[in-house]
DNA sequence: CGTCTATTTGAATGTACTCAAAAGCGGTGG
DNA sequence: CCACCGCTTTTGAGTACATTCAAATAGACG
């Protein structure tokens, strides 16, 4: 076993080993292209301008992904917690300079590869091939449902969404973080929740 | 030349001989799979819970891709011009069924060819596949955009740069669809415009 | 010409925003 | 360990803007 494999988060292992049946080898194989990296709260993976070259398993911690608009107003695309991967995606598949910061939001754990490496495996792993393509039809649904979400719902519902399916989300993001992906501003937000809490 | 050519705008073979360097073999080829097709305006190319098996290159006319929310609203995704393909791509590639409505604005001519038969024509004309991973990249990419365009713009700038990208788009689609697709009122569009018009 | 739909106009309303300031919280250094 | 500083969250007041409901006008099509 690789001297990584020691510190890597138990569900890692598992994930490959168990849910996607990867042999022992296959597992062995996937980690040796992978490098261990640390990085701590408020510091970035990616900035716009960096072409993304690599993908990072996220194998502790949370980060979030945001572009700056023209008003400097920061915009979180979407958080990425245990068990996701971090890039700039666009950037990645087209390999032109991105657009998006890619944050730590605690200090992170990530198990870097980079995008020939993979390429070279998913060839000789098809489970891993099969497990990605997965991945990338359920992100290209999600952010249909996303945009559906910011189009059809009001603030107070979209808010409502995210902590049913999310309950615990507060314990881990900030408040203006957690606006700024709803799209509205932390003082509505704040308002909102104690609106919400009076309620019942 | 196939009888349905007589009948194709030019811009199609345009498209493919001048454009994309097609021979006229390949070009040919191509052609001989696809299914002249018309439909009328307010007919539908596709509804909601069909499986997307087709697509289809818009020879003539335009088209909308709606959902309807929760509320019984419509919501616009897109329109689509000549020389665009129509279809539920989420559908197309998942072939699970869609939740899209694609439907004519005015009368149209489509060239309708089947996910099987593409495929395969992709792997005979590799430069058919090269201009489709083309545009699949350019479509992700425009869908970025747009998300970001509805979060960060207000009502009227969004019109503003509609109506500076497309000009003439009042000429060719009614008003209540521009605010469907704006994700405003049709009310709303209609006093925006009227107040931006007597400003100059 | 008449009916049906699309667009325009009016008035009132609500909701999230802005600007501004206070309170709360976390981290750092003395 | 406490005091201070900076950042986050909360609270307040006023405003702007798109929405809603309602009705009138215009336009399309048989």
């Amino acid at each position: 076993m690789s001297v990584i494999a020691k510190h890597i988060n138990p569900k890692f292992q598992h994930l490959f080993q168990d849910r996607f049946c990867f042999t022992p080898n296959e597992y062995e194989l996937l980690l040796s292209y992978m490098q261990f990296q640390h990085i701590h709260k408020k510091d970035f993976y990616l900035r716009p301008g960096e072409i993304c070259r690599t993908k990072a398993y996220l194998n502790k911690g949370c980060t979030r992904n945001f572009v700056v608009d023209e008003r400097g107003h920061e915009r979180i695309l979407f958080f990425a917690f245990e068990d996701w991967w971090l890039g700039d995606f666009d950037s990645y598949y087209t390999q032109k300079p991105g657009t998006n910061y890619v944050q730590a939001i605690e200090d992170c754990e990530l198990l870097v590869i980079s995008k020939e490496n993979f390429a070279m495996l998913e060839e000789r792993i098809p489970k891993l091939k099969q497990w990605y393509t997965y991945k990338v039809t359920r992100s290209a649904s999600a952010s249909l449902k996303r945009m559906e979400e910011i189009r059809t719902l009001t603030p107070k519902e979209r808010y409502l969404n995210l902590i049913e399916q999310h309950p615990h989300i507060f314990q881990r993001i900030p408040l203006q973080y957690i606006a700024s992906f709803l799209n509205i501003e932390p003082q509505s937000l704040s308002r909102m929740r104690k609106r919400l809490a009076e309620e019942r």
